[in-house]
DNA sequence: CGGCTCATGTAAAAGCCGTTCACATGAGCT
DNA sequence: AGCTCATGTGAACGGCTTTTACATGAGCCG
Protein backbone atom coordinates (compact mmCIF):
# COMPACT_ATOMS: atom_id res chain seq x y z
CA UNK A 1 0.00 0.00 0.00
CA UNK A 2 3.00 2.44 0.98
CA UNK A 3 3.67 4.78 -1.90
CA UNK A 4 7.25 3.43 -1.16
CA UNK A 5 6.13 -0.20 -1.77
CA UNK A 6 5.20 1.32 -4.92
CA UNK A 7 8.13 3.25 -6.07
CA UNK A 8 10.33 0.04 -5.52
CA UNK A 9 8.46 -1.79 -7.70
CA UNK A 10 8.44 1.14 -10.33
CA UNK A 11 12.10 1.55 -9.80
CA UNK A 12 12.86 -2.54 -10.44
CA UNK A 13 10.64 -4.05 -12.91
CA UNK A 14 8.25 -6.98 -12.61
CA UNK A 15 7.72 -8.09 -8.90
CA UNK A 16 11.31 -7.54 -8.20
CA UNK A 17 13.22 -7.42 -11.31
CA UNK A 18 16.23 -9.97 -10.45
CA UNK A 19 16.17 -11.21 -6.95
CA UNK A 20 18.24 -14.34 -7.68
CA UNK A 21 20.87 -11.81 -8.09
CA UNK A 22 19.87 -9.25 -5.38
CA UNK A 23 20.02 -12.65 -3.34
CA UNK A 24 23.07 -13.57 -4.23
CA UNK A 25 24.96 -10.18 -3.74
CA UNK A 26 23.24 -9.94 -0.56
CA UNK A 27 24.63 -13.69 0.29
CA UNK A 28 27.86 -12.57 -0.72
CA UNK A 29 27.86 -9.68 1.92
CA UNK A 30 26.67 -11.70 4.64
CA UNK A 31 29.30 -14.60 4.00
CA UNK A 32 32.05 -11.76 4.25
CA UNK A 33 30.48 -10.40 7.38
CA UNK A 34 29.32 -13.15 9.55
CA UNK A 35 30.91 -16.25 7.82
CA UNK A 36 29.14 -18.94 5.59
CA UNK A 37 28.17 -20.64 8.68
CA UNK A 38 26.66 -17.62 10.34
CA UNK A 39 24.69 -16.69 6.90
CA UNK A 40 21.29 -16.94 6.95
CA UNK A 41 18.87 -17.59 4.06
CA UNK A 42 16.04 -15.23 5.92
CA UNK A 43 18.52 -12.63 6.13
CA UNK A 44 19.30 -12.37 2.81
CA UNK A 45 15.60 -12.14 1.79
CA UNK A 46 15.20 -9.34 4.13
CA UNK A 47 18.20 -7.26 2.69
CA UNK A 48 16.19 -8.21 -0.72
CA UNK A 49 13.37 -6.50 0.77
CA UNK A 50 11.41 -10.00 0.11
CA UNK A 51 9.38 -12.39 2.44
CA UNK A 52 11.54 -15.44 3.72
CA UNK A 53 9.77 -17.77 1.43
CA UNK A 54 10.69 -15.74 -2.20
CA UNK A 55 14.10 -17.13 -2.20
CA UNK A 56 13.01 -20.48 -2.92
CA UNK A 57 11.25 -19.64 -6.39
CA UNK A 58 15.04 -19.29 -6.93
CA UNK A 59 16.98 -21.85 -4.81
CA UNK A 60 15.79 -25.21 -4.37
CA UNK A 61 17.54 -24.18 -0.41
CA UNK A 62 19.83 -22.60 1.44
CA UNK A 63 22.50 -25.06 0.09
CA UNK A 64 21.72 -24.44 -3.52
CA UNK A 65 22.48 -20.52 -2.94
CA UNK A 66 26.28 -21.26 -1.25
CA UNK A 67 26.60 -23.74 -4.22
CA UNK A 68 25.80 -21.15 -6.60
CA UNK A 69 28.20 -18.83 -5.33
CA UNK A 70 31.28 -21.43 -4.80
CA UNK A 71 30.44 -21.55 -8.42
CA UNK A 72 30.91 -17.95 -9.08
CA UNK A 73 33.69 -17.37 -6.90
CA UNK A 74 35.50 -20.61 -9.00
CA UNK A 75 35.11 -18.46 -12.33
CA UNK A 76 36.60 -15.78 -10.77
CA UNK A 77 39.06 -17.13 -9.10
CA UNK A 78 40.31 -18.55 -12.64
CA UNK A 79 39.71 -15.47 -14.19
CA UNK A 80 42.27 -13.92 -11.90
CA UNK A 81 45.09 -16.85 -12.19
CA UNK A 82 44.51 -16.32 -15.63
CA UNK A 83 45.38 -13.02 -15.65
CA UNK A 84 48.00 -13.62 -13.09
CA UNK A 85 49.74 -16.35 -15.52
CA UNK A 86 49.80 -14.59 -18.70
CA UNK A 87 50.64 -17.03 -20.40
CA UNK A 88 53.94 -17.39 -18.39
CA UNK A 89 55.05 -13.97 -19.14
CA UNK A 90 57.63 -12.38 -18.75
CA UNK A 91 59.19 -15.83 -17.79
CA UNK A 92 57.56 -19.16 -16.17
CA UNK A 93 59.18 -18.66 -13.02
CA UNK A 94 58.12 -14.84 -12.15
CA UNK A 95 54.78 -15.77 -13.94
CA UNK A 96 54.22 -19.11 -12.07
CA UNK A 97 54.92 -16.62 -8.68
CA UNK A 98 52.88 -14.45 -9.40
CA UNK A 99 50.09 -16.90 -9.94
CA UNK A 100 50.66 -17.70 -6.38
CA UNK A 101 50.42 -13.88 -5.13
CA UNK A 102 47.57 -14.26 -6.93
CA UNK A 103 45.94 -17.21 -4.61
CA UNK A 104 46.82 -15.09 -1.96
CA UNK A 105 45.10 -11.90 -3.20
CA UNK A 106 41.74 -13.75 -3.80
CA UNK A 107 41.82 -15.63 -0.91
CA UNK A 108 41.88 -11.77 1.01
CA UNK A 109 39.82 -9.60 -1.32
CA UNK A 110 37.49 -12.02 -1.74
CA UNK A 111 37.10 -13.60 1.21
CA UNK A 112 33.51 -14.36 1.05
CA UNK A 113 34.08 -16.62 -2.07
CA UNK A 114 37.09 -18.04 -0.23
CA UNK A 115 34.76 -19.25 2.30
CA UNK A 116 31.86 -20.32 0.50
CA UNK A 117 34.80 -22.40 -2.07
CA UNK A 118 36.62 -24.14 0.59
CA UNK A 119 35.75 -23.71 3.66
CA UNK A 120 31.48 -23.34 3.95
CA UNK A 121 31.52 -27.70 3.72
CA UNK A 122 29.74 -27.42 0.21
CA UNK A 123 31.08 -30.88 -1.55
CA UNK A 124 32.46 -29.45 -4.91
CA UNK A 125 30.63 -32.71 -6.33
CA UNK A 126 26.99 -31.14 -5.08
CA UNK A 127 26.83 -29.59 -8.32
CA UNK A 128 28.33 -30.35 -11.84
CA UNK A 129 29.01 -27.04 -12.60
CA UNK A 130 30.60 -26.45 -9.78
CA UNK A 131 32.74 -29.18 -9.79
CA UNK A 132 33.44 -28.01 -13.54
CA UNK A 133 34.35 -24.57 -12.36
CA UNK A 134 36.44 -25.92 -9.75
CA UNK A 135 38.80 -27.67 -12.46
CA UNK A 136 38.55 -25.05 -14.13
CA UNK A 137 40.37 -23.04 -11.92
CA UNK A 138 42.47 -25.82 -10.74
CA UNK A 139 43.58 -26.43 -14.67
CA UNK A 140 45.48 -23.01 -14.90
CA UNK A 141 47.88 -23.82 -12.13
CA UNK A 142 47.99 -26.99 -13.76
CA UNK A 143 48.87 -25.81 -17.03
CA UNK A 144 51.53 -23.31 -15.16
CA UNK A 145 53.46 -26.80 -13.50
CA UNK A 146 53.32 -28.42 -17.17
CA UNK A 147 55.22 -25.00 -18.78
CA UNK A 148 57.45 -25.44 -15.70
CA UNK A 149 58.17 -28.83 -15.61
CA UNK A 150 59.39 -28.55 -19.29
CA UNK A 151 61.74 -26.10 -18.33
CA UNK A 152 63.22 -28.69 -15.99
CA UNK A 153 67.18 -28.79 -15.84
CA UNK A 154 68.71 -31.56 -18.17
CA UNK A 155 70.11 -34.47 -16.73
CA UNK A 156 67.50 -34.44 -13.40
CA UNK A 157 64.19 -36.28 -14.11
CA UNK A 158 61.55 -34.77 -15.38
CA UNK A 159 59.14 -34.01 -12.04
CA UNK A 160 55.46 -35.06 -12.63
CA UNK A 161 53.24 -31.51 -13.60
CA UNK A 162 50.23 -33.12 -12.18
CA UNK A 163 51.91 -33.81 -8.86
CA UNK A 164 53.66 -30.28 -9.06
CA UNK A 165 50.54 -28.65 -9.66
CA UNK A 166 48.83 -30.14 -6.41
CA UNK A 167 52.38 -29.25 -4.05
CA UNK A 168 51.78 -25.71 -5.46
CA UNK A 169 48.37 -25.42 -4.61
CA UNK A 170 48.43 -27.20 -1.49
CA UNK A 171 51.20 -24.55 -0.27
CA UNK A 172 48.89 -21.62 -1.55
CA UNK A 173 45.78 -23.18 0.61
CA UNK A 174 47.73 -24.04 3.51
CA UNK A 175 49.07 -20.41 3.72
CA UNK A 176 45.99 -19.25 2.91
CA UNK A 177 43.53 -20.96 5.11
CA UNK A 178 46.11 -20.99 7.79
CA UNK A 179 47.23 -16.93 8.05
CA UNK A 180 46.08 -15.00 5.00
CA UNK A 181 42.44 -14.19 5.86
CA UNK A 182 41.61 -11.02 6.97
CA UNK A 183 39.18 -9.71 9.90
CA UNK A 184 39.17 -13.04 11.47
CA UNK A 185 41.46 -14.30 14.06
CA UNK A 186 44.59 -15.71 12.96
CA UNK A 187 47.86 -16.77 13.82
CA UNK A 188 50.67 -14.12 14.63
CA UNK A 189 53.70 -14.24 11.80
CA UNK A 190 57.05 -13.24 11.72
CA UNK A 191 56.66 -12.17 7.78
CA UNK A 192 53.71 -11.49 5.38
CA UNK A 193 51.68 -14.72 4.32
CA UNK A 194 52.63 -13.43 0.68
CA UNK A 195 56.46 -13.17 1.62
CA UNK A 196 55.69 -16.89 3.30
CA UNK A 197 54.31 -18.22 0.05
CA UNK A 198 56.59 -16.98 -1.90
CA UNK A 199 59.54 -18.30 -0.32
CA UNK A 200 58.26 -21.87 0.12
CA UNK A 201 57.76 -21.88 -3.37
CA UNK A 202 61.05 -20.88 -4.74
CA UNK A 203 62.56 -23.32 -2.20
CA UNK A 204 60.08 -25.83 -4.03
CA UNK A 205 61.48 -25.03 -7.15
CA UNK A 206 65.45 -25.03 -6.41
CA UNK A 207 64.40 -28.45 -5.01
CA UNK A 208 63.06 -29.83 -8.19
CA UNK A 209 66.12 -27.96 -9.87
CA UNK A 210 65.28 -24.89 -10.90
CA UNK A 211 67.29 -21.70 -10.76
CA UNK A 212 65.71 -19.14 -8.96
CA UNK A 213 67.32 -16.03 -8.58
CA UNK A 214 66.26 -14.00 -11.33
CA UNK A 215 69.73 -13.33 -13.10
CA UNK A 216 69.88 -16.79 -14.63
CA UNK A 217 66.24 -16.87 -15.69
CA UNK A 218 65.86 -15.75 -19.39
CA UNK A 219 62.47 -14.10 -20.34
CA UNK A 220 61.84 -15.82 -22.66
CA UNK A 221 59.18 -19.14 -22.51
CA UNK A 222 61.51 -21.31 -24.46
CA UNK A 223 64.81 -23.31 -22.60
CA UNK A 224 67.50 -21.22 -22.56
CA UNK A 225 70.86 -22.74 -23.04
CA UNK A 226 71.16 -23.34 -19.08
CA UNK A 227 74.51 -22.65 -17.96
CA UNK A 228 75.83 -25.73 -15.69
CA UNK A 229 76.52 -24.22 -12.29
CA UNK A 230 73.22 -23.12 -12.64
CA UNK A 231 71.78 -26.43 -11.31
CA UNK A 232 74.58 -27.37 -8.97
CA UNK A 233 74.61 -26.05 -5.12
CA UNK A 234 76.03 -23.05 -5.38
CA UNK A 235 73.05 -21.54 -7.62
CA UNK A 236 71.37 -20.16 -4.09
CA UNK A 237 71.30 -17.04 -5.30
CA UNK A 238 73.15 -14.69 -2.02
CA UNK A 239 70.93 -14.56 1.38
CA UNK A 240 68.23 -17.46 0.07
CA UNK A 241 64.70 -16.82 -0.73
CA UNK A 242 64.17 -15.37 2.83
CA UNK A 243 66.93 -12.69 3.88
CA UNK A 244 65.49 -9.78 5.32
CA UNK A 245 61.89 -9.21 5.29
CA UNK A 246 62.38 -5.39 3.46
CA UNK B 1 7.90 -41.97 35.61
CA UNK B 2 9.15 -44.81 33.62
CA UNK B 3 11.21 -47.43 35.22
CA UNK B 4 14.10 -46.69 32.39
CA UNK B 5 14.25 -43.66 33.76
CA UNK B 6 15.21 -44.87 37.41
CA UNK B 7 17.35 -47.77 36.07
CA UNK B 8 19.70 -45.13 34.20
CA UNK B 9 19.40 -42.92 37.50
CA UNK B 10 21.00 -45.78 38.91
CA UNK B 11 23.90 -46.88 36.42
CA UNK B 12 25.35 -43.43 36.37
CA UNK B 13 25.54 -41.33 39.49
CA UNK B 14 24.48 -37.73 40.57
CA UNK B 15 21.75 -36.55 37.93
CA UNK B 16 23.66 -37.52 35.24
CA UNK B 17 27.01 -38.41 36.52
CA UNK B 18 29.41 -36.67 34.26
CA UNK B 19 27.08 -35.00 31.83
CA UNK B 20 29.96 -32.98 30.55
CA UNK B 21 32.31 -35.64 29.31
CA UNK B 22 28.99 -37.46 28.05
CA UNK B 23 28.10 -34.02 26.05
CA UNK B 24 31.76 -34.11 24.97
CA UNK B 25 31.30 -37.59 23.67
CA UNK B 26 28.43 -37.08 21.80
CA UNK B 27 29.41 -33.89 20.22
CA UNK B 28 32.78 -35.58 18.95
CA UNK B 29 30.34 -38.46 17.56
CA UNK B 30 27.65 -36.14 15.95
CA UNK B 31 30.72 -33.96 14.04
CA UNK B 32 32.36 -36.86 12.99
CA UNK B 33 29.18 -37.77 11.57
CA UNK B 34 28.06 -34.93 10.21
CA UNK B 35 30.68 -32.35 10.39
CA UNK B 36 30.86 -29.36 12.83
CA UNK B 37 28.29 -26.86 11.06
CA UNK B 38 26.00 -29.77 10.94
CA UNK B 39 26.41 -30.39 14.48
CA UNK B 40 23.40 -29.44 17.05
CA UNK B 41 23.70 -28.61 20.83
CA UNK B 42 20.14 -30.12 21.30
CA UNK B 43 21.36 -33.27 19.52
CA UNK B 44 23.68 -33.93 21.68
CA UNK B 45 22.02 -33.27 24.50
CA UNK B 46 19.07 -36.25 23.54
CA UNK B 47 22.47 -38.48 22.65
CA UNK B 48 22.67 -37.97 26.24
CA UNK B 49 19.59 -38.55 27.24
CA UNK B 50 18.94 -35.20 29.04
CA UNK B 51 16.50 -32.08 28.28
CA UNK B 52 18.17 -29.93 25.73
CA UNK B 53 18.15 -26.86 28.62
CA UNK B 54 20.69 -29.10 30.49
CA UNK B 55 23.88 -28.53 28.30
CA UNK B 56 23.92 -24.73 29.43
CA UNK B 57 24.88 -25.80 33.39
CA UNK B 58 28.21 -27.24 31.65
CA UNK B 59 28.75 -25.04 28.84
CA UNK B 60 27.85 -21.27 28.30
CA UNK B 61 26.60 -21.89 24.46
CA UNK B 62 27.21 -24.21 22.12
CA UNK B 63 30.15 -22.37 21.04
CA UNK B 64 31.86 -23.16 23.97
CA UNK B 65 31.23 -26.85 23.76
CA UNK B 66 33.16 -26.42 19.64
CA UNK B 67 35.67 -24.80 21.73
CA UNK B 68 36.45 -27.20 24.37
CA UNK B 69 35.92 -29.80 21.79
CA UNK B 70 39.25 -27.94 19.70
CA UNK B 71 41.20 -27.40 22.55
CA UNK B 72 41.13 -31.56 23.38
CA UNK B 73 41.82 -32.06 20.08
CA UNK B 74 44.86 -29.89 20.08
CA UNK B 75 45.77 -31.71 23.08
CA UNK B 76 45.42 -34.66 21.17
CA UNK B 77 47.19 -33.47 18.40
CA UNK B 78 50.24 -32.18 20.40
CA UNK B 79 50.82 -35.65 21.80
CA UNK B 80 50.42 -37.29 18.47
CA UNK B 81 53.00 -35.44 17.12
CA UNK B 82 55.34 -35.42 19.82
CA UNK B 83 55.07 -39.13 19.99
CA UNK B 84 56.31 -39.24 16.12
CA UNK B 85 59.21 -36.75 16.51
CA UNK B 86 60.28 -39.01 19.24
CA UNK B 87 62.99 -36.88 19.76
CA UNK B 88 64.43 -36.69 16.68
CA UNK B 89 65.14 -40.12 16.03
CA UNK B 90 66.89 -42.04 14.89
CA UNK B 91 67.74 -39.32 12.57
CA UNK B 92 66.29 -35.83 11.86
CA UNK B 93 65.20 -36.00 8.37
CA UNK B 94 63.30 -39.30 9.53
CA UNK B 95 61.53 -38.20 12.33
CA UNK B 96 61.08 -34.95 10.62
CA UNK B 97 58.75 -36.90 7.35
CA UNK B 98 57.37 -38.98 10.66
CA UNK B 99 55.43 -35.70 11.95
CA UNK B 100 54.24 -34.82 8.35
CA UNK B 101 52.78 -38.39 8.42
CA UNK B 102 51.44 -38.38 11.49
CA UNK B 103 49.56 -34.81 10.78
CA UNK B 104 47.70 -36.67 8.05
CA UNK B 105 46.81 -39.53 10.04
CA UNK B 106 45.26 -37.02 12.57
CA UNK B 107 43.43 -35.21 10.06
CA UNK B 108 42.29 -38.67 8.39
CA UNK B 109 41.70 -40.22 11.94
CA UNK B 110 40.20 -38.09 13.94
CA UNK B 111 37.75 -36.50 11.69
CA UNK B 112 36.24 -34.32 14.12
CA UNK B 113 39.08 -33.08 16.17
CA UNK B 114 40.29 -31.73 12.88
CA UNK B 115 36.66 -30.44 11.85
CA UNK B 116 36.66 -28.50 15.38
CA UNK B 117 39.95 -27.63 15.29
CA UNK B 118 40.55 -26.02 11.84
CA UNK B 119 36.99 -25.92 9.48
CA UNK B 120 34.40 -24.93 12.70
CA UNK B 121 35.02 -20.86 12.45
CA UNK B 122 36.16 -21.40 16.11
CA UNK B 123 38.72 -18.66 16.02
CA UNK B 124 41.70 -19.72 18.38
CA UNK B 125 41.98 -16.69 20.45
CA UNK B 126 37.89 -17.39 21.38
CA UNK B 127 39.56 -19.09 24.59
CA UNK B 128 43.22 -18.79 26.14
CA UNK B 129 43.17 -22.68 26.83
CA UNK B 130 42.51 -23.33 23.18
CA UNK B 131 45.07 -20.64 21.92
CA UNK B 132 47.52 -22.20 24.45
CA UNK B 133 47.18 -25.81 23.41
CA UNK B 134 47.06 -24.80 19.68
CA UNK B 135 50.63 -23.07 20.58
CA UNK B 136 51.86 -26.04 22.69
CA UNK B 137 51.26 -27.97 19.20
CA UNK B 138 52.21 -26.09 17.08
CA UNK B 139 56.00 -25.59 18.86
CA UNK B 140 56.37 -29.39 18.09
CA UNK B 141 56.81 -28.95 14.59
CA UNK B 142 58.71 -25.78 15.60
CA UNK B 143 60.81 -27.46 17.66
CA UNK B 144 61.80 -29.97 15.16
CA UNK B 145 62.10 -27.44 12.31
CA UNK B 146 64.61 -25.85 14.77
CA UNK B 147 67.15 -29.31 14.99
CA UNK B 148 66.49 -29.76 11.40
CA UNK B 149 67.70 -25.95 10.71
CA UNK B 150 70.97 -26.78 12.85
CA UNK B 151 71.94 -29.27 10.16
CA UNK B 152 71.73 -26.81 7.69
CA UNK B 153 74.87 -28.07 5.18
CA UNK B 154 77.80 -25.27 5.92
CA UNK B 155 78.20 -23.03 3.56
CA UNK B 156 75.12 -22.27 2.69
CA UNK B 157 72.94 -19.58 4.87
CA UNK B 158 71.03 -20.76 7.83
CA UNK B 159 67.20 -21.08 7.07
CA UNK B 160 65.00 -19.87 9.92
CA UNK B 161 63.16 -22.13 11.96
CA UNK B 162 60.36 -20.61 12.25
CA UNK B 163 59.91 -20.23 8.69
CA UNK B 164 60.39 -23.69 7.84
CA UNK B 165 57.83 -24.51 10.46
CA UNK B 166 55.60 -22.67 8.93
CA UNK B 167 56.29 -23.73 5.52
CA UNK B 168 55.95 -27.15 6.75
CA UNK B 169 52.68 -26.36 8.62
CA UNK B 170 51.19 -25.20 5.54
CA UNK B 171 51.88 -28.21 3.39
CA UNK B 172 50.58 -30.48 6.00
CA UNK B 173 47.33 -28.30 6.64
CA UNK B 174 46.89 -27.58 2.87
CA UNK B 175 47.17 -31.22 1.75
CA UNK B 176 44.91 -32.54 5.01
CA UNK B 177 42.46 -30.01 4.05
CA UNK B 178 42.18 -30.12 0.18
CA UNK B 179 42.82 -34.42 -0.12
CA UNK B 180 42.99 -36.07 2.77
CA UNK B 181 39.22 -36.18 4.68
CA UNK B 182 38.08 -39.43 5.02
CA UNK B 183 34.10 -39.87 3.53
CA UNK B 184 33.41 -36.15 2.21
CA UNK B 185 33.73 -35.72 -0.98
CA UNK B 186 37.00 -34.67 -2.17
CA UNK B 187 39.07 -34.48 -5.10
CA UNK B 188 41.00 -37.16 -6.54
CA UNK B 189 44.17 -38.08 -6.68
CA UNK B 190 46.97 -39.75 -9.05
CA UNK B 191 48.63 -40.47 -5.77
CA UNK B 192 47.89 -40.88 -1.71
CA UNK B 193 47.69 -37.57 0.17
CA UNK B 194 50.81 -39.48 2.25
CA UNK B 195 52.52 -39.48 -0.84
CA UNK B 196 52.28 -36.29 -2.09
CA UNK B 197 53.12 -34.46 1.25
CA UNK B 198 55.76 -36.75 1.42
CA UNK B 199 57.23 -35.99 -1.71
CA UNK B 200 56.40 -32.07 -0.88
CA UNK B 201 58.67 -32.04 2.18
CA UNK B 202 60.99 -34.13 0.40
CA UNK B 203 61.46 -31.56 -2.55
CA UNK B 204 60.97 -28.74 -0.09
CA UNK B 205 64.52 -29.62 1.92
CA UNK B 206 66.38 -30.55 -1.22
CA UNK B 207 65.39 -26.87 -1.64
CA UNK B 208 67.02 -25.83 1.59
CA UNK B 209 70.43 -27.80 0.87
CA UNK B 210 69.53 -30.71 2.77
CA UNK B 211 70.58 -34.24 1.54
CA UNK B 212 67.34 -36.07 1.58
CA UNK B 213 68.50 -39.64 0.27
CA UNK B 214 68.28 -41.89 3.04
CA UNK B 215 72.20 -43.41 2.66
CA UNK B 216 73.77 -40.02 3.45
CA UNK B 217 71.59 -39.51 6.69
CA UNK B 218 74.01 -40.76 9.99
CA UNK B 219 71.47 -42.06 12.42
CA UNK B 220 72.26 -39.58 15.02
CA UNK B 221 71.18 -36.48 15.41
CA UNK B 222 74.48 -34.97 15.70
CA UNK B 223 75.84 -32.96 12.46
CA UNK B 224 77.65 -35.95 10.62
CA UNK B 225 80.43 -34.44 8.21
CA UNK B 226 79.00 -34.21 5.03
CA UNK B 227 80.38 -35.61 2.23
CA UNK B 228 80.71 -32.21 -0.60
CA UNK B 229 79.30 -34.51 -3.35
CA UNK B 230 75.67 -34.15 -0.96
CA UNK B 231 74.93 -30.77 -0.99
CA UNK B 232 75.69 -30.61 -5.24
CA UNK B 233 73.29 -31.20 -7.49
CA UNK B 234 74.34 -35.23 -8.19
CA UNK B 235 73.15 -35.90 -4.58
CA UNK B 236 69.29 -36.46 -6.37
CA UNK B 237 68.15 -39.78 -5.85
CA UNK B 238 67.63 -41.64 -8.61
CA UNK B 239 64.25 -41.06 -9.68
CA UNK B 240 63.80 -38.12 -7.53
CA UNK B 241 61.20 -37.81 -3.58
CA UNK B 242 58.19 -39.15 -6.71
CA UNK B 243 59.04 -42.31 -8.68
CA UNK B 244 56.81 -44.98 -9.29
CA UNK B 245 54.29 -45.08 -6.43
CA UNK B 246 55.47 -48.12 -5.14
C1' DC C 1 18.91 -39.16 61.41
C1' DG C 2 16.74 -34.59 59.63
C1' DG C 3 17.11 -30.59 57.30
C1' DC C 4 19.66 -27.06 54.52
C1' DT C 5 21.82 -25.69 50.43
C1' DC C 6 23.61 -25.68 46.12
C1' DA C 7 24.76 -27.95 41.92
C1' DT C 8 22.40 -30.05 38.48
C1' DG C 9 18.45 -31.13 35.61
C1' DT C 10 13.45 -30.01 33.65
C1' DA C 11 9.60 -27.61 31.55
C1' DA C 12 8.00 -23.91 29.25
C1' DA C 13 8.46 -20.04 26.54
C1' DA C 14 10.39 -16.55 23.25
C1' DG C 15 12.62 -15.77 19.10
C1' DC C 16 14.88 -17.27 15.01
C1' DC C 17 15.46 -20.23 10.93
C1' DG C 18 14.40 -23.42 7.06
C1' DT C 19 10.88 -25.17 4.43
C1' DT C 20 6.22 -25.96 2.52
C1' DC C 21 1.70 -24.84 0.86
C1' DA C 22 -2.28 -22.42 -0.46
C1' DC C 23 -3.11 -18.16 -2.25
C1' DA C 24 -2.33 -13.42 -4.52
C1' DT C 25 -0.59 -10.54 -8.24
C1' DG C 26 0.75 -8.67 -12.24
C1' DA C 27 3.61 -9.26 -16.96
C1' DG C 28 3.11 -10.59 -21.29
C1' DC C 29 0.60 -12.92 -24.73
C1' DT C 30 -3.64 -13.72 -27.58
C1' DA D 1 -10.09 -7.91 -22.00
C1' DG D 2 -8.90 -12.04 -20.26
C1' DC D 3 -5.83 -16.01 -19.59
C1' DT D 4 -1.75 -18.06 -17.72
C1' DC D 5 2.29 -18.69 -15.54
C1' DA D 6 6.22 -16.99 -13.14
C1' DT D 7 7.00 -14.74 -9.08
C1' DG D 8 6.08 -13.11 -4.41
C1' DT D 9 3.17 -13.43 0.24
C1' DG D 10 1.35 -15.13 4.70
C1' DA D 11 0.66 -18.56 7.62
C1' DA D 12 2.03 -22.64 9.54
C1' DC D 13 5.13 -26.65 11.15
C1' DG D 14 8.98 -28.40 13.32
C1' DG D 15 13.50 -27.70 15.03
C1' DC D 16 17.21 -25.11 17.23
C1' DT D 17 19.26 -21.82 20.79
C1' DT D 18 18.90 -19.60 24.86
C1' DT D 19 16.63 -17.87 29.12
C1' DT D 20 13.82 -18.30 33.23
C1' DA D 21 11.37 -20.21 36.93
C1' DC D 22 10.99 -24.35 39.17
C1' DA D 23 12.23 -29.30 40.81
C1' DT D 24 15.36 -32.69 42.85
C1' DG D 25 18.56 -35.00 45.21
C1' DA D 26 23.79 -35.25 46.99
C1' DG D 27 26.48 -34.04 50.50
C1' DC D 28 27.19 -31.63 54.56
C1' DC D 29 26.22 -29.96 59.28
C1' DG D 30 24.19 -30.38 63.51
Amino acid sequence: MSWRKEQRRAERGYHHGNLKEALLQAALGLIAEKGAAGFTFADAARMAGVSAAAPYRHFRDRDELLSSIAQRGFEQFESRLTAAWDDGRPDTVTAFERVGKAYLAFAREEPAFYNAMFESGVPVDSNPALQAASERAFNIIRAAAERLAALAPPGTPRPPAMMMALHIWSMAHGVASLFSRGDAARRKLPMSPDELLEAEVLIYLRGLGFPTDRRSQARSAEPPPVPPEASSGSGVPPGGPWGKPK
